[in-house]
DNA sequence: GAAAGTTGATATTTATAAATACCAAGTATT
DNA sequence: AATACTTGGTATTTATAAATATCAACTTTC
């Protein structure tokens, strides 16, 4: 019994209702996944399951793009800044060899890293991730890492 | 005698040759200028006078649009991630009081702050802004502060 | 085991951001 | 004082990102 108890970060819902839910199309969820914004739990049949915390990201991603007028290139950009390398406290090692250090175009969960930390879990349950739900989250970090 | 030598950030060409060094057009500058990505500097009749550290910024905004695919107002809010407050030490009560600080729709030297730091001082020579001039220099800020 | 829902992939539509063109009034240059 | 350039504004064009539609093969559900 790895979880019993339901929370935010439970896969509870298939791609349809999740859909219904947002009033979005199915296609889009999937493309914004293809995007690599979204990582929606993968059942062994490799069907998906939204969580509550993955529908509230939806719609960060949603206002973004049509309130806000960012665009999917832009948001993955922002994503990218996340240290996600201070928040798993990898070794400048790791740093060196890895893609979400190096480069700036897109969130690290959204590469296939199979050298490090990362390689053993998933993100859709990983702290990085899961840290970063609201749209304002990142700024916020900043403001609390850069108070004095 | 406040600057004698010509630096990168030296005032040096009108509008029009400007757009014709960078291959654009007049009105694209005068675009980017009233989103905030860039701040020229003005003479005293009100004219627009562009430095090379001008134009390699304009460059770094027209590859981000053009090729990156990201929206300006994504750049946007890319740049209104930068730590003024933290380059500038402004105080407690002052970051409470500042839009840079409280919000994130646009980078400090888009606004016109009348009650701080930065209502003395010309943007076009800020720190702030001098400092992030390439577009990858905010991810390259946050690596360095997030060594460890 | 039949009906409903899912998978990924490509092709098409639509909404709009980015750039351009045009304007009259003001400034610079000779 | 005449010519060339700049100012800020709106109105229009164009390029394309975001979303939709359609598809055959596969999975879930009852």
């Amino acid at each position: 019994m790895k979880e019993q108890l339901e929370n935010k970060s439970t896969p509870l819902f298939p791609i349809s209702t999740a859909a219904e839910l947002l009033g979005i199309s199915v296609h889009t969820l999937r493309m914004y996944e293809k995007e690599g914004l979204i990582v929606p739990f993968k059942k062994d049949s490799n069907q998906r399951r939204y969580s509550r915390a993955d529908l509230e990201r939806i719609q960060c991603v949603r206002r973004a793009i049509n309130e806000d007028k960012i665009s999917i290139e832009g948001i993955k950009r922002m994503l990218a800044l996340i240290p996600c390398w201070s928040i798993m406290k990898c070794s400048d090692k790791e740093r060196e060899a890895c893609p979400a250090y190096i480069n700036m175009e897109k969130p690290c969960w959204a590469y296939n890293l199979e050298d490090n930390v990362c390689a053993k879990m998933n993100c859709s349950e990983c702290e990085v991730y899961n840290s970063f739900v609201e749209c304002n989250s990142i700024k916020d970090y900043m403001k609390q890492n850069w108070g004095k």
